[in-house]
DNA sequence: TGGGGTGATATTTTT
DNA sequence: TATCACCCCA
């Protein structure tokens, strides 16, 4: 097999099968490359075959990238089976093949986080723990416990305080009603096999059967369920290889454990580490910046980026008067910029610490009429169109997920008030039951007046039918006939503040239904209503259809969500102390993350970098004066061009200025 | 049932 | 200050 293309170090990771390996690969550095050159490698050179190998990324959009540039390389036929997925997805692969070992029942539903969030609500009710901070915090508690694999039995052996028992207490409640539910949560699809895997020892072995290679990209952003999924289906062989970085690890605050990378040396004691140093994504200037920025953070790994693709221009820096200012400035640059050089609005991206930040940006931008893509945002499946209708999904496939049913009974109106709900809801609590069922039970006239029960009846009845309706064969077309029985049309007109809007929404909906028919005839994985209903949940952008315009547009974006991505001309704006970085991490001390996140910002760049900050910003309604960012004074001064800004006001500002006036002048004469 | 007034809130977000 | 969710009243 041809490996010539590689740099030798990226084919060392490709054909090092001996032991676990650690890919340490610098952002650009080629890492998505390496590991579907491997996993090509593994079926054409090493004989195994496609069926045993997994490879499991993050996200889907970047398990669905390395599909693609895998199947470009390498012939159908030998790719049948191959395993790429997200942590989660073979979490549910799992849990869906081994439903008997986990007490789930066929239809399982996989509660989000708002379904979690008013689960709790309701269970802590008694608790003197309503308001939605305090919920917060328990979900936060309970998501911890599971990806420490603690279940609520030790964790109530575990609380020392009251606190703690009361949270102990209130997860045991939650798994319960999960249970009733017939439902999980998102950490259960990583939790539930990790428990099995650990409580049986025959179904791990199954399991390790299947996985003969194991690949995990973007290893810095496990947390410890992951690992500890990783290292079972691993079990002690060599047939590991997982890609990391820990310069770009910037989701530790949601339980992502960049010390994972570290812990493999200890775990693994034959471990292999190769580094990926040299990039193809950015000219040398930027690469410097990105190496000294990062240099300040402490490292278990050293490695530095070079690149061969020439020097490149100054670093801008400019210095504005204030928010809006800064808008201003950076939408004339790109369309001056974009005038001299005859380049594409795709081509520039201008990225942003806090959402918040996208507003003037747009502002500006719609004033130039350019056309811009914002990333981010809500997403498809949160929309409540969409929700709805998935709920409508989850009600039929599953009669007893209650979360589902709360959010779709009166909707559209059928004249079942939250009294009724309320009763109801107390009657099933006492039963143990789902409320759906509840509607089913004849004690039930005790509580409720005929009219009540009449439309609650009315309501399952209904459901009942769609589902005896349904079968796999009509999927869409009942689906489609659904939607138009409840006038789910007529609902969004009326709901919706304009005729406009209520389109939209209505489009959205049409969209689901499409892309579900369009998910179906994919694949016949996920072919019931059950099945395609939890492969949804997992989804949260609608995948682009096949000759969508993809419109040349300027790209904004968040600094978390630009990882992954380049762009040829980057504006990072922004950037000041308690901005980047922000402020709760100045006050939680930890700067290192928000370093990462200033580097993961830099190093999106491909030609050139313009950093941007304000001296008055608008915060909260007030103006608020603003200092520069530590992490500019932490670049290479030469590399740096200042602009803008005539009236320096302390003399530390004084001296930068004339170091900027130098860098300046040597920007002029290179 | 919907519109308007009120009050809380403002870091990052995938599955 | 700007937004948004929520609640109350007509």
């Amino acid at each position: 097999m041809n490996l010539s293309d590689l740099n030798p170090r990226q084919r060392d990771a490709v054909k090092y099968i001996d032991s676990p390996l650690l890919v340490l690969a610098g952002a650009g550095s080629g890492k998505t490359r390496v590991i579907t050159t491997k996993i090509t490698y593994l079926i054409e050179s090493c004989g195994l075959k496609a069926h045993n190998i997994a490879a499991v990324t993050f996200t889907n959009k970047a398990s669905k990238e390395m599909k693609a540039r895998i199947s470009g390389s390498l012939d159908k036929k030998l790719l049948r089976g191959l395993k790429v997925s997200t942590f989660h997805t073979l979490g549910l692969n799992i849990i869906r093949q081994e439903l008997k070992q986990t007490g789930l029942r066929p239809g399982f539903s996989i509660f989000d986080s708002q379904d979690v969030a008013s689960l709790l609500k309701e269970i802590s009710s008694g608790n003197l723990t309503e308001d939605d901070d305090q919920i917060k915090q328990i979900q936060w508690k309970i998501s911890s416990w599971k990806n420490s694999l603690i279940d609520p039995a030790r964790a109530m052996s575990m609380a020392e305080e009251k606190i703690d028992v009361v949270c102990a207490s209130i997860y045991e409640k939650y798994q319960m009603s999960l249970r009733a539910y017939n439902a999980i949560d998102f950490d259960d699809l990583i939790f539930l096999p990790v428990d099995l895997f650990q409580r049986d020892k025959d179904v791990l072995h199954k399991w390790q059967n299947k996985i003969h290679y194991m690949l995990v990209d973007e290893y810095q952003d496990t947390n410890g369920c992951q690992y500890e999924m990783v290292k079972l289906l691993v079990g002690g062989r060599n047939c590991l290889t997982v890609v990391g970085d820990d310069d770009q690890s910037i989701y530790a605050w949601r339980g992502a454990q960049p010390e994972n990378l570290a812990q493999l040396k200890q775990d693994y004691n034959n471990l292999e580490v190769i580094k990926l140093e040299q990039n193809y994504r950015s000219v040398g200037r930027i690469l410097k910046a990105a190496n000294t920025l990062i240099d300040n953070n402490p490292h278990v790994f050293e490695k530095k980026l070079w690149s061969d693709k020439g020097f490149g221009d100054p670093i801008k820096v400019m210095r504005c008067k204030n928010d809006e200012h800064e808008a201003q400035r950076v939408v004339s640059e790109i369309l001056s910029h974009r005038f001299q050089k005859r380049t594409k609005y795709s081509d520039y991206a201008i990225l942003y610490r806090g959402n918040h930040q996208s507003r003037l940006i747009e502002k500006a931008l719609r004033d130039h009429r350019v056309p811009y893509f914002l990333s981010g945002g809500t997403s498809f499946f949160e929309k409540t169109e969409v929700k709805d209708i998935m709920a409508y999904l989850r009600v039929i496939a599953n009669y007893d997920d209650d979360a589902a049913f709360l959010r779709i009974v009166n909707t559209p109106r059928r004249e079942i008030g939250s009294g009724t709900l309320a009763k109801l809801g107390e009657y099933a609590q006492d039963r143990g039951i789902s409320l759906f069922r509840a509607c089913d039970e004849m004690g039930l006239e005790q509580y409720l007046n005929s009219r009540a029960i009449n439309n609650l009846r009315g309501f399952t009845q209904w459901i009942v039918n769609l589902n005896e309706k349904i079968d796999d064969e009509n999927l869409i077309k009942s689906l489609r006939s659904m939607v138009l029985e409840l006038d789910y049309e007529t609902w969004l007109i009326d709901n919706s503040k304009s005729p406009a809007v209520a389109e939209k929404r209505m489009e959205n909906v049409n969209d689901l239904l499409s892309w579900i028919e369009n998910a179906k005839d994919k694949s016949d994985e996920h072919s019931s209503l059950a099945e395609m209903v939890n492969y949804m949940s997992l989804m949260n952008i609608l995948e682009r259809q096949e000759g969508e315009n993809e419109s040349d547009s300027v790209n904004l974006s968040t600094l978390h969500a630009s990882k992954g991505l380049e762009f040829p001309y980057v504006f990072i704006i922004g950037m000041e102390e308690e901005l980047l970085p922000h402020r709760v991490s100045i006050d939680e001390g930890n700067i290192e993350e928000e370093r990462r996140l200033a580097y993961v910002g830099v190093t999106r760049a491909q030609q050139n970098l313009t950093l941007s900050y304000t001296r008055i910003r608008k915060k909260y309604g007030e103006k608020v004066q603003c200092e520069v960012s530590r992490f500019v004074d932490e670049l290479p001064q030469d590399d740096l061009l200042f602009e803008g800004g005539k009236v320096e006001t302390n003399p530390e500002e004084q001296m930068q200025r004339g170091k900027a006036h130098l860098a300046n002048l040597k920007g002029l004469l290179s």
